[in-house]
Parts: C-alpha cells; structure tokens; sequence
DNA sequence: CGGTCCCGAGAAAACGTTTGCCCACCCCAG
DNA sequence: CTGGGGTGGGCAAACGTTTTCTCGGGACCG
C-alpha cells in the first residue's frame, strides 16, 4: 500500500476504511469489533501509532507501516464512528430532509444525492414527510449531533425560521426555495423560464382557451409556475383564455381536476399541469371520460419525468436535470462540510428545456404517432 | 413533564430528546451544543442526575427532576449521539442496502421503512446501487459501527456469503430472496401464486399466443415470477405456446423486448411483463408501432406501482402492497434489535393480488374505457 | 434513643478515538 | 567525539455519555 497524504475531501470514509472493513467482514473474525488498542497490542506500537498509520498522517517507518496495516487487516478493524466522531466533532454523514415522497420526481434526486454522497465517502442520514415546518424541526432536531451538514429539500414556505436556526449549527443547501434571507445557499429549477415556454408554445401552436392545474400554494415551484404562465398568458390577446384549477402535485389531484375541468362550461384547447404527475392524473380522466389527447385537448406538464415519454400520448413537458439537481445540492453541501464554512448564500438556477412531445400536436396537424 | 419510566422501545430518540432539540433550534442559543455537563452545572446537579433524569430511570425529587428538565430545555440540550453510541454500544439506526434505484416501485418501499423508523425514533442510514455482492459488501462495510441494524433488500443471488457474515455482527433482515441458509429471516413477495394468476387470467380470456418479458436472473422475484409463469403455461394445452424476451426490470428494456418482439414470426395475442415498468415500456413501444392495445395484444404487468392505473389503457397487473412489506421488514428488524437477539430466520410471504383493468380486456369484450 | 436499612445522588471509571506534547534517538556537522 | 537539530513514535488528555459503585442521610424499627 503506498504511502497515503491525509485526504481533506474523503475524510469521511477513507477508502482503506472500506478495505478493511470488507475483510473483516469476510474474516467474520471478530463479530465484537476489534478496537485500535487490540490492533495496536497485536502489532506492538501504540494507539496513538496506529491512528496516525490508518489515517495517512504518519511519516516513519514504511515496515512499521506496512505491519500496522496488515494487523488492522487481519483482525478486521473497523474505527468506530462514534467515538471517532466524539474527538474530531465530524460525523461523516449529512441529513437529508425531503418532503413527501411519491412518484418518480424524487427517486430521480435521490439518485442523484445518494451516488454523490457515496463518491465522497459521506453518509446519508435521511428521513422524509415534512409537510410543514414543525416535522421539519422535529426531524432536523433528531438529526442534531449527527450530521456534518442539511439537505433540506421543498421545504413549505413557512419554514424560514427553522431553516435560519439550523444555518446557526451546520452548513445548509436548500433546495426548491430562495433561502437566501435565511442565510442558506439555494438551488431553483428555473420555472419561470419552464413555464412561459410552455405559454409561449401553447400559443404558437394556436390554443386560446387554455386551463392550467396548479400545484399547492406551500411550494414554491408551484407557486413560480403559475405565476409564469399567467403572466405570459396575460400579455397575450383578448381573445385567450386562461381558468385554473387547483392541485396538489399528486396524480389523483390531477384525475380530480380535470374532473372539475370537464364540468366547466368553457371548453378547453389546452391544459397545462403544474407536474407532470398531475399531468398523468388528468390525461387519465380525460381518457375515462372519452375527451381524445390531443385531438380535443393538448396536455403539457413539468419535469420531464421518465415515464412521460412512455405515455399514451408521449407527454409534452419541461425538462428538468432532476438527477443533476440531486449531485449539485450534494456536491456543493459537501464543499462546505469540508472547508467547515458555510456556503455563500447564492441562488444557482438549473435551467430547464420544453419538449415538445405527441400531447400538444394542434388538431389540424394531428397524426398518429 | 410527567415522570417518565424508560421506554425499551424508543431507546433511540425518546420523545424528550426531540423537544429539548426543537428549543435548541428556537433558541440558537448553544450553537456549539451545550454538553450534559453543561446542564449539570446549571442545574447544580451532577452528570450522573442530570443523565439518569433525562433517560428516565431517575425516582427521587421530582422538584429536582422539574428543575433539571427546564434547564436542559433553556440550554437546548441535546445528547450527543456519537458519545452515547460509545457507551451505549447502541447506535439508534438502521442500515438500508437498496440495489439500484429506479421507478416507483423502491419510492412506495422506502415510505414504509421510513414511516416505520421514523415512529420509533430510529434513523435510516441508506445508499443505494449494490449491483453485485462486492458492492454490496463494501456499503455495509462502511456502515458498520454506526448501525444496529440492516436492512438489505433484493441482494444479487450471489450475495449469501456477505449476508452470513453481516448476520454475524447485527440483526439483518432480507427482503426479496430467500436468505434461511444465511440465518437471516426474509421477506419475500408470493411471485409465484401472482405469476400463477395472470396466466390463468390470460388463459381464462382466451388467449393463446403468450409472450413473456423477464427480467434479470440475478434478481430472485423475476427468476420466481418467470418459473410460474412458465409452470402454468406447460400445463396448458397444445395449441397454447410461450416465447420469452429478456428484460431487465427498466423501462427500456421493455420497450426493446417489446421491439424484438414485433420481429418475431410468431403474431403474440398476449404479453406478460415481469413487472410494471417494463410492461409501461413495451406498451409505448407498442403504440409507436401501431398495436393497439388490449385489441392487437393484451398486456399485463407485476407489482402495481400507482402508475399502472393511470396507464392507456389502465394496466392488468398483480397488487403487491409495497408501502406494507417496507413497514413490515422495518418493524421486523427494529424487534430484533431491541431484543437484542437476531430474529427467527423464517420467510415471511407477502400475499398478491391480480388487479384486472383495460389492458387485457379480450377481444371480443373490447370496448372503450 | 440508637442501630440498621434503604434510597437518593455524586464520584469516577469506562467506552474508542485523535492529537498535542514531549522524549529519545539518529544523523550530521563542527 | 560531541552537541544540536530534526524526526519518529509513545504518553496522556480530551471528547460527552452512561453506569457502577460508594457514600451519606433520613426513616423506621427495635
């Protein structure tokens, strides 16, 4: 084994840790966990020795070295986290705070996190359902003593409070709010950019009456979407129409709204969801309810989830790096976390993309695709 | 406060913990964490006191046992894990090895797991990606001193030797192979009474010319879901034939088995996936070639992931009650860790049930909807 | 009234690391 | 040959808990 600088960025889980610990497992030797005093007894130096050697800050003797290493590989050390993190006051893990989970959206973010997190050596101490600020508390609170640093993801909009307390104790990245005021750097999908694509294409392609199914007012995706494409519908002409229609991002929201669409008295051209599972919800209904996509009505949604391509009719929609998100927040989380200060609060923006897809073709250029 | 008596049970983070932690945040008072110690001197009481009060095993003075709860709660005291774990030799988390995470299916696992931990105080220590056993070995390496618990779902069937040994050090509970022989008790989905079900439903409806697209051999529910299948089919009769196209459980895949099987000689009437997601492929690559379906060809899928009703035509497939198996594993494992024994290696089946909707309505019946 | 027992709370040890400090040794130069 | 500088490695303290042991005081019983 070469002679290994102290690494600042793995300084988590170095990569001998993993070496070790494998072969502990496969030695199954010592069940209990052998400590560094027996590592040390058995290879005849001292602890204090044998932590320098295991963690690359020792420069003598390579025999000396060598010896040390195979003793800790032969009896399956494996430092224990705690008390290791009870000396150096890092963990090696961040808590990552999500908000409900459902559908495909946050698998794709989790990946995202979770291979960034792996690279660096760093855990995951994650935990979901926060619906409104207290949960959040609650769960960041139990994390307390834990974790190097917050992942905190769509937190509502009243959770400014806890985010700013939280910047207090360990470096924070939020995700899906402009958390600047708190003192948190943020990550935000450029929906408004999304949005008014979506507009801008629902007009081009001649719809006027249009209808849009929001997302909840706690989100602020949801909030910047609407905002977007109302205002761009509201530059248009007199004669289009805009009628919105709520929702919750959850794809039986999206099947309730269009319930409620189909008893209004306008007759809608196009309907643009705020995600595009609502979107999947609302294509669903409209199918139940014999309304054809897109010869009657356009759909378009936002995300760009996997599974819109595969819809009946593959769905128009905006495209967001979802993944990409997830290893940004993470990597710059992690950045922080090493050089122990906080992140500048700055808003970084991830641009989005529409693609146009067989759910917004006009009816006089319908074809069967 | 009500004197509390200590809770075997919620060892991990009791529900006063979480308070004083919640104050802590309110406060920003002690950013740095004020230390038991701390708290001793404040409430002019020693360590020890302060200790055995806040974990309950405190009987003398409740003027004292007041005074030393408000004045942990001032300070925003909360234990500092890592120095707990040390002594305590417990560490209040699970480990959680998932395989590669894609679709919907692992987001409705994951809420049950973490639901459940998050009810009884415990944190969830995840990652992801453990495509073969090296992988797998080398995540739960890393996680060792820092769990009290894994939970590995779907390992790779070469994956025994690593289970065995991790049995060795910490309760483990398997979800998706039979892990008896690695002294881990399982819990496992009844593929094959599932797989059983949609082949007599497809025989049932009339259909003769079954096609089946698997998924990978590494994995024990497509491997078992694919012998069912076949089972029945062998006992059909003679004008009643099977062609099997290989899949991988991803939506591509079945989009490409669905594309090798348009080339085939054979004119399928049905075609079963060994799971939903790539059921959702083959069905998009099936409208793009101009199938209709279930008209041209009847398809059903396995797990019934909340898409599949939402599907063009609403998806035949066989229920697993996802979200109930991650909370039954978790509770499973967190018992035993409590206990402190390893539990029964037993295999616990996860009962199924087949959902028939749009998409295998026979031809004769077909009709819109 | 005195002795014993019980109970409450403090003192201290232990958990497994890391790291500052110091000593001893080696090597080189004067 | 000897002194000084540089360096390798050991000693011990410290991190924040829990828990055992011990001690002291009060109450009850004889």
């Amino acid at each position: 084994m070469p002679p290994s600088k102290p690494d600042p960025v793995n300084y988590a889980i170095r990569a001998t840790d993993t070496d070790r610990a494998v072969a502990g497992l496969r030695a199954g030797a010592n069940a209990l966990g052998s400590t560094i005093t027996d590592v040390a007894r058995e290879a005849g130096v001292s602890a204090a020795t044998v932590s320098r050697i295991l963690n690359g800050r020792h420069h003598g003797d390579p025999n000396l070295r060598d010896r040390v290493h195979a003793t800790a590989l032969a009896l399956g050390y494996v430092p224990h986290g705690g008390a290791r993190s009870l000396v150096t006051r890092r963990h090696g893990a961040i808590g990552v705070l999500l908000p409900n989970l459902f559908g495909e959206f946050w698998v794709e973010f989790l990946r995202g996190i979770d291979d960034t997190s792996r690279e660096r050596g760093i855990h995951l101490l994650a935990t979901s359902s926060h619906a409104d600020p207290v949960q959040l508390q609650n769960a960041a609170a139990a994390m307390r003593g834990r974790v190097d640093g917050y992942l905190i993801v769509a937190p509502g909009n009243r959770a400014d409070d806890v985010i700013t307390a939280l910047v207090q104790q360990a470096p924070v990245v939020v995700v899906g709010i402009d958390a600047r005021s708190c003192g948190a750097p943020s990550l935000m999908i450029d929906n408004a950019a999304g949005a008014q694509t979506v507009a801008e294409h629902a007009l081009e392609r001649g719809f006027r009456h249009l209808a849009m199914i929001t997302g909840p007012d706690s989100n602020g995706d949801a909030v910047a979407r609407r905002n977007a494409f109302r205002a761009v519908i509201a530059r248009a002409g007199e004669d289009v129409t805009l009628t919105e229609f709520a929702g919750d991002f959850s794809q039986d929201s999206g099947w309730s709204a269009a319930h409620t669409m189909l008893a209004h008295p306008r007759r809608f051209e196009f309907c643009f969801a705020c995600n595009d599972s609502m979107a999947i919800g609302a294509m669903s209904a409209f199918r139940d309810a014999g309304i054809r996509v897109p010869e009657n009505l356009a759909i378009a949604g936002f995300d760009d989830v996997p599974m819109a391509r595969f819809l009946t009719p593959a769905l128009t929609t905006v495209h967001v790096p979802i993944e990409e998100m997830g290893r940004r927040a993470m990597s710059l989380l992690i950045s922080a976390v090493v050089q122990g200060s906080p992140a500048k609060p700055n808003v970084e923006l991830i641009p989005t993309m529409l693609i146009a897809r067989g759910s917004t073709v006009p009816v006089a250029k319908a074809f069967r695709t």
